[in-house]
DNA sequence: CGATTTATTGAATCGACTCAATTGATGTGG
DNA sequence: CCACATCAATTGAGTCGATTCAATAAATCG
């Protein structure tokens, strides 16, 4: 089953007739990147709503004198941005981490949902709600949990997201990030994001190796980045809208 | 005119009727509340849609060990999240920096836009989409921005917001924020609040005394503050959908 | 296999923090 | 309208978390 139904299922359930759109859409206009590479960039006009269906990606700004943040992160499931229909120029660019495919989703999608499909309307509403509320916690992050804190934040909240779509293995999960990555989307030097690693890996709260990740506690790793995952809102929020069938 | 039409007509010119609904519910259901009290609390069910008429206020969030991170300020024209009628609990914290006015938002003033006022549904919807390109910008600032250029930022980007609600007067505005509201909005210790701030005092960037600042050269502010416009989407991108009334 | 990227370590430095005290505003009640 | 209380802003000194610079080790890739 594919991540973007899955995700959604956790805010509502779906009928056949909106997981068979949501297949459709996902085998139509296809696009494969290799990893490392710019699907859009700052100061372009949008061109379409993209639908990640394999591989990391993220979001990240960059200043005059190169300084870079990232600051979000694209997984399995994930739309990129709903606002192609109404901004003109792209305030951030969107890059991939790992080797991506992308579905693109046309206006005529949108107009289909909006009126013969409101299960995932609705739930496209939760979807955009939700990465707000992300936003919102990095804000936090950045502004006030310390190095050690901030790392276990954004693995709990990646493990969990990931989860979501049905990409983790008990307490372990692919992990494609670079300690470069880390550092440019927790706004910590690359020195330090290897030095709170290693404070991390030694309190037992991960295992981090080659490209992979296991939380033995994830409630420890939680209580390290004082992480509540009420922001996520995942407690199928949308059940009053669950088909029946 | 109200601020909100007067930030909607940067997006969009509206009709006489787009107008009349706006001022209509700018003074259906006004609520006040005293400076420095919470309008909404983290973890209660969302009630309504709020829209700021006056005064000034923020979103917060609050850690269980008292850290406290402003994530937004929320100026006259402002709406407070449309989250109202998908989530179900709150992730964070509305509360009132001055004395605030608001007006209550229901259901059936959305339904009204939604099937009989598209220029208004289109602005609302943009005006979501600069308040996630703010967030995002934030995430950009206490990631990488020093001190001093995280303050210039905040500056100029209230500085800009203001203008477009019709709130400065040539280079000058009511500015109501602490130094401890600069801080927690910032990431930075009250203390190094106060530093920065003179700072850019002696760098005649600012003149911030009482409650009021002013600006005597907004561009070199700008430049302080690796400040960019664009994520403030400014530029009527709504212009196809001018009313020519 | 060599080449390049990624991860690791050490040492010195610095930006921002904490603690603590003081000064200056603002506001309120008698 | 002053006296007092409270809140906001300022200053100094010492500290610490995180940075930079630089070098090396390990992993990954063509």
């Amino acid at each position: 089953m594919s991540h973007i139904i899955r995700k959604l299922e956790h805010f509502v359930h779906l009928s056949p007739a909106d997981r068979a759109i949501l297949t459709r859409v996902s085998s139509e206009r296809v696009h494969n990147f290799a990893p490392r590479m710019d699907i859009a960039r700052e100061g372009e006009k949008p061109k379409d709503v993209h639908l990640i269906l394999t591989g990391w990606a993220c979001r990240y700004k960059q200043l005059e004198d190169g300084r870079r943040q990232i600051v979000s992160f694209f997984l399995p499931g994930d739309i990129c941005d709903l606002n192609v229909f109404i901004l003109h120029e792209m305030d951030h660019s969107i890059g991939t981490i790992t080797a991506v495919s992308i579905a693109d989703l046309s206006r005529d999608f949108f107009d289909e949902i909006s009126s013969g499909y409101p299960r995932i309307a609705t739930a496209f509403w939760w979807e955009s709600l939700v990465n707000s509320a992300i936003q919102r916690e990095w804000t936090m992050s950045l502004g006030q949990r310390t190095a050690s804190e901030r790392m276990a934040h954004l693995l709990c909240e990646l493990f969990f997201r990931l989860r979501l779509a049905g990409l983790t293995r008990n307490d372990a999960c692919d992990f494609p990030l670079t300690q470069a990555d880390l550092a440019e989307a927790t706004g910590l030097s690359k020195v330090h994001v290897n030095r709170t690693l290693q404070e991390l890996r030694s309190a037992d709260l991960i295992i981090l190796k080659g490209k992979s990740l296991a939380i033995p506690s994830l409630e420890r790793l939680m209580n390290t980045g004082l992480f509540n995952a009420n922001y996520l809102h995942m407690d199928r929020e949308g059940r009053q809208l669950d088909s029946n069938e």
